[in-house]
DNA sequence: TCGACGATCATCT
DNA sequence: GATGATCGTCGAG
């Protein structure tokens, strides 16, 4: 077997543990990924990637847009005053976080903005992790194109914030209740090139003051020092 | 049915 | 740092 042949097998081979290769950035992530608390699943998002595949016309070849995510935050559900889901709350909108890990919970915020979530833990849990920020990795220009940035805007302002990350990668509401990590399809979450827990920071989350107790909990995370941030973290 | 508000962002001062 | 945009969602009545 080649080097680049190997560099394509599935992360969960069936080979055996010491002799499994490196999984290649590309390869998706098994659903039992994603089957567990989202304050644990969301620092491992780091580092990871999101890719968005699409046809610019009917017919046109396939293109691919690349993130790294570089933030998230965890939703810990029914306890949890800043979660969709606190104290068991189902509505038509909310529903989708009662799906089992690793579907997209996609919704409007402000009237203008799409937030995208990956659900996290088992069915009826309704943990989720927003994807807050991310650096690209491919599909830079498209990306540059889809927010209309001027040549001269920093790092950040591409995907740094959930609002700008959907604008950027073209994920609206139709990408709601999604999964995630197949092979194939116009969403996906992949290997990626993932991070060491020293270079992870973690912090409170942001826009939630309503939210009394859970105001402080440190379910931030992101990549310590990463210029793609949305905004600082506490070092 | 109505009204308040939000896991945001761009723009202005 | 303050403010306006803009509309889906959900609780109140």
């Amino acid at each position: 077997m080649t080097p680049a042949r190997r560099l394509i097998l599935p992360p969960h081979s069936s080979q055996p543990t010491s002799t499994r290769p490196p999984a290649h950035p590309f390869s998706p992530l098994p659903v039992e990924f994603f089957r567990r608390p989202a304050d644990e699943l969301a620092p491992d998002l780091l580092g990871r990637y999101l890719i968005r595949t699409f046809r610019a016309r009917p017919g046109a070849r396939p293109r691919r847009l690349v993130l790294r995510i570089v933030e998230t935050e965890a939703y810990l559900g029914s306890i949890d005053r800043a979660s969709h889901a606190f104290a068991g709350r189902r509505t038509p909108r909310t529903q989708t976080m009662y799906l089992p890990g690793g579907h997209a919970y996609v919704y409007l915020i402000y009237g203008m903005y799409e937030c995208l979530n990956v659900v996290a833990g088992s069915a009826d849990d309704a943990h989720a992790v927003l994807i807050r920020a991310g650096a690209p990795v491919e599909g830079e220009t498209e990306m540059r194109r889809r927010r209309g940035l001027s040549p001269r805007s920093r790092p950040s302002d591409l995907a740094g914030g959930p609002g700008r990350l959907t604008r950027a990668m073209g994920i609206n509401r139709e990408f709601n209740a999604m999964l995630l990590c197949r092979a194939r399809g116009p969403l996906r979450m992949t290997v990626g090139s993932p991070v060491t827990p020293d270079q992870i920071a973690a912090g409170p989350r942001i826009g939630i003051d309503y939210a009394q107790e859970a105001v402080h909990w440190p379910l931030r995370f992101g990549v310590r020092g990463d210029p793609h941030l949305s905004r600082p973290l506490p070092s």
